[in-house]
DNA sequence: CGATAGATGTATCGGCTCGATATAGTGCGG
DNA sequence: CCGCACTATATCGAGCCGATACATCTATCG
């Protein structure tokens, strides 16, 4: 999962172990990021796997952002020093071939049944490298991991009425809700994805049955599974 | 934070591993609970501990729960052949003297800067057995992480004006509603706590200046901080 | 009847991740 | 010059997870 998020960010460009844990932290969805204790033996992982190489201090002033960017008043005076390396001697990463291609094996990995709310998030942050059916695929993946959870909080519902603390009532019910919403966006994302699919295939075939509003729901299914674990950090 | 949850079940109920595992997964906010990986050895710690001891098969028709609840059609004919023990022989936990010392004090912990929406969703679950101060405490010091991380979503839109990828965008902009209305529940929780304890107190002290509409948005904190990491499984 | 499938249960293993900590180089203010 | 803060790499112990093994019992189908 961690070498998913590494080697999508080194896609972009060259970066070092401090500089690729803080981009994980805000670039990405990811809450605070990761710790070192994963990042490094990540890294090594991905060098071992020869994914990644690493690249020898470089010189000076070498194109690589000097850990720019946060602090605000703390910027300018970065700014003023720029140029001078500060800190331990880094070592910098580059992805190599075989890097590319394990991203690509990552991002479209089938993730069975448990995928978690980060890897979904982590995939979306790389959508725009996935094909559109692949794309629209995960979405819909994902789309019927949410409505299975909605089911199940229903029935936990029916199943033990009422007679629940009012902290955990209150807890299953907003749960219920986050659920309820990002369902509603995922539906919203769906959407826009056939949206711009109609759009681009303007020319060509024959018309295909959907196109006007009121999107088609996909594969539907009418609310009603009895069995299939799940994992969902928390929410 | 496993040893939290099997502790806070025990206390309603002697149980074994499998019953034990299927509340933490739907009685408990945790989504699709724990594995048993986790499990059986957080339950081998407690024992070793002295938080928890197990009982032995315990005969037949014993008052622990025939694994029941679940299934549906399932329920029907478990109700035939209830009492007749199936599977292997359970081992079942109960709680002693030292596991609800250790309950109260893993359920106070101060839980530094990274708590993480999984442990406050546990204490939630449990919050029946705090003080109102304590509860309103925990409740408080959630407001005020949550308002830290939306903090840090406006300076990243601030800082990365528009740049990004679609995806990406919609993602960050999803993760921060989800905060908003994550913050917005728990100080509706708040002011019902804060109504809760007027009432209780109605005989006595004089008047306490608040108590009327627009509750008083406790120690406010006017959205500007810089530092401090922070743990937020994903959203 | 016997085979097969499937639910119930306990348990362990390898691997990933985390939080804490060690180490180290650099600039800044007192 | 000393301590402090920041940048940066790295490791350790422990917890948690997914997979898997193992064991026991029942229902169902040929």
């Amino acid at each position: 999962m961690l070498e998913l998020a590494i080697l999508g960010l080194l896609k972009e460009q060259d970066l070092h172990g401090y500089e690729l844990k803080k981009r994980l932290a805000d670039t990405l969805g990811l809450g605070s990021g990761v710790s070192f204790g994963s990042l490094y033996p990540a890294l090594a992982r991905l060098e071992r796997a020869g994914a990644v190489r690493s690249l020898e201090p470089a010189a000076d002033t070498s194109p690589i952002p000097q850990t720019g960017s946060l602090g605000g008043e703390l910027a300018a005076f970065r700014a003023r020093t720029a140029g001078t390396r500060r800190g331990r001697s880094r070592k910098v990463y580059r992805i190599t071939q075989r890097g590319e291609e394990l991203f690509a094996e990552l991002l479209a990995e089938d993730s069975g049944p448990a995928e978690d709310a980060r890897l979904f998030s982590l995939r979306l942050a790389f959508a725009r490298y996935l094909s559109d059916d692949a794309r629209l695929g995960m979405l819909e993946h994902r789309r019927l991991q949410l409505l299975e959870r909605l089911n199940r909080s229903g029935a936990r519902a029916r199943t033990t009425r009422d007679k629940l603390d009012a902290y955990l009532h209150s807890l299953l019910e907003h749960d219920r809700e986050a659920t309820e919403h990002d369902l509603s966006w995922i539906e919203r994302l769906i959407a826009r994805e056939r949206e711009a699919r109609a759009a681009s295939a303007a020319v060509g075939a024959t018309d295909r049955a959907d196109s006007s509003g009121e999107h088609p729901r996909t594969t539907t299914t009418p609310v009603a599974m009895t069995t299939g674990p799940d994992k969902e950090s928390t929410r």
